[in-house]
DNA sequence: TTGTAGGCGTTATCAC
DNA sequence: GTGATAACGCCTACAA
């Protein structure tokens, strides 16, 4: 059965397409009675707006592009969950995609996405890239973008952030109120943005308290889950950490598992363990994670907002009631602490 | 900075749009240097082109729906990890929607879903949702719908599922052969579909091993937590299990949160525990739940392969190549049982 | 308050 | 092999 248009309805009606057209979106300028007979018959046949042809006239899609690693990482999901529902509210509809962390991946999503003409971006960056030109130079096509959580050092983006820094010193900081000084950190690759981050929170507690920083008991880690269990081995056998400090999701649950492992064996004194991780049950473990959490789901929502935001200040300025332009913001969330083990 | 259009494109070539458009897409008819021309110049002036109109023009947007309760849910996401997957190497988007466990969402979700012209859907029912016309009333317009995981009872649509009854009835049959015979149930709400199934494979087991089935024993949860936590205190007070066996992702966690509590009391012995979960960290709990795990992402690949087979197919039909029309299919994955456990 | 006309960017059809 | 034209379904000037 094909669709009813709005043609279809004008011709049934005896009107012309502009007026059921108006009828629909409830236009001020219509008659009350006209309204209510074209809303009847609409319903009647179950007309269907085309949000397609509505998109190509209103050149706007309402749809939000969210790009991610890998959208089956808990922390990722969480964030889309705050994606998905702000748009939700505001009247958007979101399209997902992964890079599992190829640049090459990353760079033709977000041409696909581009020629969607959705209205706007949301961007996590995949482990392999480096700069953004792949995505900025769509800027003056109208094409706005807030980057999140991997986030380009580019001071003149929107980003929404995880204070990884206070993170790392808070958790470094407890460690040490409670005696420990050999300190192991497991992060990501030394040249990744966030990694900086995290290092000087580390380095700053231990300034802090006078502890010498040991760069023997930093290790790097990528995506695979040896590094992460190499990583733990080495420094098990090596350094014999008083606790450990992991810097991300994943990296997180590979190294608790060598380090159970390695505590099981014997090899290693029970320790406190921190990580950045959003799993729901690291107060489950045994011995349980204490956990740096990062506010995925706010992330999420905010990072929308921000979105949506800008897309409705465009809108306004393109009317005509323009104002002093914004500038790039960079919103940063605190983690918090959660303690599920104390030695 | 304005889009560049086909148009455009042609003007500055001095030819007709529709030369360039058939050079673009490398129609066969198209003289090869005409084609090299208009490649050349569409890469300089960083020619994209637009979705939108295409989809308009065409009547199909090579963009699927998919609607689930929860995102941020460990199976689900690792579905929608599969979906994409398996789309994106077809050459489809997915638009992704949660519905919160409401109808109302959900049915709003679908009519959005449709108004946007998705080729298909891809679908897990809420937790309300009892019947699907809300749905189905879109397949004569042309909307085709695969269901997955929570799929309707109607025999007359596509489906994918995980066969719990199997998955259930290995549980079960494991804690008989490890000596168990008190073995407790927590399952969803008792009319839903795939409770019936659970209970079935529940029951075989025990008949195949002639013991008694107990209703004491079996517990109906919904999506609150407490409902899981009253459960287990109950089978733990009144009934002293012998082993326990949970349905559900959400379900799996809250009741073992609560057995572990009343284990670390020592209200209840050291029993095996069993649970639909797809946490990738069952191992490192503590004691280790015993894994039925459902092959989520083979779940959401299988169905989109489906999914884009029938539209696939049903584009030959539209060219007049038709066959026989298929019938509906209703896939049934294996679950597997990993055990990290034993007494 | 309603109708007419034109165009959003693309492609299919029919000419040449 | 290429060009002109119409149409996909909708919306917004502008006219009546």
């Amino acid at each position: 059965m094909a669709d009813v248009t709005i043609k279809d309805i004008a011709t049934a009606l005896g009107m012309a397409a502009s007026t059921v057209s108006r009828a629909l979106r409830g236009s001020y300028e219509i008659n009350e009675k006209t309204r209510a007979r074209v809303e009847e018959y609409a319903q009647k046949v179950n007309y269907r707006r085309n949000t397609v042809a509505q998109s190509l006239r209103e050149k706007r899609t309402r749809a939000l592009g969210v790009v991610v690693p890998e959208i089956s990482n808990n922390f990722f999901s969480e964030v889309i969950n705050g994606i998905e529902d702000e748009a939700f509210t505001r009247g958007y509809q979101v399209m997902i995609f992964q890079t599992h962390e190829s640049f090459e991946r990353e760079k033709q999503t977000v041409q696909q996405l581009y020629e969607r003409r959705v209205d706007g971006l949301l961007i996590s960056l995949s482990g392999q890239t480096t700069d953004i030109e792949h995505i900025s130079r769509y800027k003056k096509d109208d094409l706005s973008v807030i980057y999140f959580d991997r986030v380009p050092e580019d001071e003149n983006v929107d980003k929404v952030v995880v204070d990884s820094f206070e993170g790392v010193y808070q958790a470094a900081t407890w460690m040490i109120q409670n005696g420990k000084r050999k300190i192991a950190l497991l992060t990501s690759p030394p040249d990744i943005y966030i990694t900086k981050k995290r290092l000087a929170g580390y380095a700053k507690a231990l300034e802090d308290n006078g502890i010498d920083y040991d760069e023997k008991l930093i290790k790097y880690c990528g995506f695979e889950p040896w590094e992460a269990h190499d990583a733990i081995k080495d420094l098990v056998k090596n350094h014999q950490p008083e606790g450990f400090i992991t810097c991300a999701d994943r990296l997180t649950i590979d190294s608790y598992e060598e380090f159970k492992k390695q505590l099981t064996a014997g090899n290693t004194p029970l320790v406190p363990f921190f990580g950045f991780t959003n799993i729901n049950v690291a107060h489950l473990l045994d011995p349980p994670i204490n956990a740096i959490v990062q506010p995925a789901y706010e992330m999420g929502s905010r990072a929308a907002k921000l979105l949506i935001d800008k897309l409705e200040y465009n809108d306004r300025k393109h009317l005509g009631n323009r104002r002093t332009v914004p500038l790039p913001v960079e919103e940063k969330l605190k983690t918090h602490l959660v303690i599920n083990f104390t030695t």
